[in-house]
DNA sequence: GACATACTTGACGTTGACGTAAGGCGTACG
DNA sequence: CGTACGCCTTACGTCAACGTCAAGTATGTC
């Protein structure tokens, strides 16, 4: 069974990312691990946060974006105050992302529309006139 | 109709960049407009390409990623060397876009779920136990 | 000729997201 | 006891993608 909370190390190892990335998520309030003594203990919670992190910035998040998208998620758990205005914060994101999305889809057919091209001509490079062999 | 190049100021105007913008695509090997002078001119083919960056952009890849893509579009206009390679650096492009296409449509759901939750909760806000006026 | 304007080329500044190096603390081992 | 880890903080360095400022040139126009 896994243990409650990851060291360091245990997280870099798990999630593929430095120790001075993980300190800088926490120092932008990104991330809240607990402390033992000086150490740093990173919960269940953290993780899960530390995903949704990884996940937005491959969507070409900011940091401060992120942020405020991980509010949200805030209150999805433990209800909070201030619901509407983030609420709102979060239909404006999710706007953005459709918006985005149906751009991506758009852009995969232009470029396969470009593929065909090379497709067809790659192929005629490995077939010569006649078969050899 | 529209004439057959653009000066620098047209292009700001048009696609809502700056100068420093152009020209700093220029020194990166982006665009390649050509002279009349020392002023910049900017073809039809600088405005294509111009328009795949500022998309590229937007899906959060570099510039040098961008560099490497509009080398693949050149390819579909004029048949070049190198075909091979470039498309298969495409094949890869495209294979990365699908899985991020993906991964923010898994997202969008994620997130409509959690809205979910708050639409309910705002809702309760605007409505006391009991209506009054 | 003086001036405005539109453009040019350096060159240094800025911001976000970390990397990296220096030095200190606490525990564990030989 | 020394020293070896593993983690800590502080602080300066770096890279991409421009912004910004200074200084120069060509063209028109009063």
């Amino acid at each position: 069974m896994s243990e409650a909370t990851m060291t360091i190390r245990e997280m870099c190892d798990t999630y593929d990312v430095t120790p001075r990335t993980l300190r800088f998520y926490e120092s932008k309030e990104l991330l809240f691990p607990i402390r033992e003594g000086q150490r740093r203990l990173f919960t269940k919670r953290d993780r899960a946060r530390l995903q949704l992190i990884l996940r937005g910035k491959r969507f070409g998040f900011s940091l401060e974006e992120i942020r405020q998208l991980l509010e949200l998620y805030d209150i999805g758990d433990q209800q909070h105050t201030q619901i509407a205005k983030t609420y709102e914060v979060a239909r404006q994101r999710l706007a953005d992302m459709e918006r985005q999305r149906d751009e991506l889809t758009e852009t995969i057919a232009d470029l396969k529309e470009q593929l065909k091209w090379g497709e067809r001509f790659v192929a005629s490079m490995n077939k010569p006139k006649r078969a050899a062999e």
